[in-house]
DNA sequence: TCAAAAGTGTTATCACTACACCCATGG
DNA sequence: CCATGGGTGTAGTGATAACACTTTTGA
């Protein structure tokens, strides 16, 4: 049995994967391969299959472009405008992944032609693929304010000073050392390793990695590193 | 053209209509009219058209029920197990509403057998619509202690008192009334009446009104209501 | 030995919390 | 005149923001 006299309509998900290079924030793009639009910058997605959810599509579509499992993805929001696809209307649900950098391995999956490009100088994407990457930046933004996320784009082990430039990234602003230490280590979440970083320093910084325990009983009641003039809510 | 070899599949938005009537809240439930489930309780919901996005699908089926427009209407998330709706596979974007609840005439369109029930004790409904409801207000929970949408809930002219009554059910907490004044009125968002509303007081409650650009000027902005202690984020 | 990045503490300000009495009025 | 709910201020505490010097070490 099945409803009767409703149109049904093409259902794809399409990922914003986030990496970090240490630096600045990157957004991973394939090249299209098929028309329309082929050879155009897009995110990366695929229609959903009779028997799979949505998250379950998404992590399947994320999978085969990186090679990975296990990470952070989230539902973002549908876009359903009826012309966004001028081949056919596709509802598109939109899904953010965030990625440490370094796990992903360009040779996984060359078949999309994939690459990171800076978040400030993206190329002009298919469809309404740029607002789908405007308004998953918005919300990294909001929700990596109050819960701590951005951890997911880090190696196991980072240094205080590669966190600070990755939150000083997101919100593109300044924080004093001395304050963002204070903040971090009194949620208790990190754990602080003997080993220490020489990369990027002689003295080197101290790596740290994520007390599990500390980390889950924190998450919905994270710190507030959104600068507080200057506020960019969801 | 069309995309080739790809299942179609039913898309539909159910929409969570929140109310409240002065001491608690409620949502506003249908009686299903056809099968399966015929006569058990559920969110107002529709097919998605052809030519429709689902904002505007969302915005139809509420009007249908309630006769409003313009109401506050924010799509919370798809729901997608392929087994969701027994009869045939339905994508379910879900979307909350607030509204004045004194707004809504029972006449306007009775064949839906609608009904406000207290949030405290909603029958179980079909599919997964607890879940939605559920979800949903743990989003409002979240996005109301930084975004002034409650306002939503109540006429265009309201009282403190009413106001405290609406952060307090949703937080199911008790605010002190001074604290609760000196935060409100310093986000200059409410401005003073000079009539009273004397049917709860002898002394009567000043009316506030929005201030329409300090509203808008604060919306990202606002002040954060969450108890310390049981921050419940979504 | 020095350049470059890492690490650390104190003070001032602001926001939040706790708390209790007077006011206005209809009955 | 009094019971009921509405309105208001202050002091203590905790969180945030501003700010500069010392340490380490590879080159």
């Amino acid at each position: 049995m099945k409803y009767s006299n409703q149109t049904r309509i093409l259902v794809a998900v399409d990922c914003i994967i986030f990496g970090f290079d240490g630096s600045e924030y990157k957004l991973l793009l394939i090249q299209r391969g098929f028309a329309p639009e082929k050879e155009k910058w897009s995110l990366m997605g695929g229609f959903v299959q009779p028997k799979e959810s949505l998250d379950m599509a998404a992590e399947r579509v994320l999978n085969q472009l990186t090679g990975l499992h296990n990470v952070y993805l989230e539902q973002l929001q549908a876009f359903s405008s009826p012309e966004r696809d001028p081949i056919e209307r596709v509802i598109a649900v939109a899904y953010v992944a965030l990625i440490d950098i370094n796990k992903y391995q360009k040779q996984i999956n060359d078949d999309f032609h994939a690459r990171w490009f800076p978040m400030k100088s993206l190329p002009k994407l298919i469809f309404d693929h740029n607002d789908m990457v405007e308004t998953a930046l918005q919300k990294l933004r909001y929700k990596a304010a109050f819960h701590p996320i951005l951890f997911e784009l880090l190696p196991e082990k980072f240094t205080l000073p590669q966190l600070q430039t990755l939150y000083e990234g997101l919100y593109d602003t300044k924080i004093d050392k001395r304050n963002f230490t204070k903040k971090v280590l009194s949620t208790k979440i990190l754990n602080r390793q003997d080993e220490k970083d020489k990369s990027s320093s002689k003295k080197g910084a101290y790596y740290y990695s994520i007390d599990e325990v500390a980390y889950k009983d924190n998450f919905q009641n994270f710190l507030n590193f959104i600068p507080k003039n200057d506020l960019l809510l969801l």
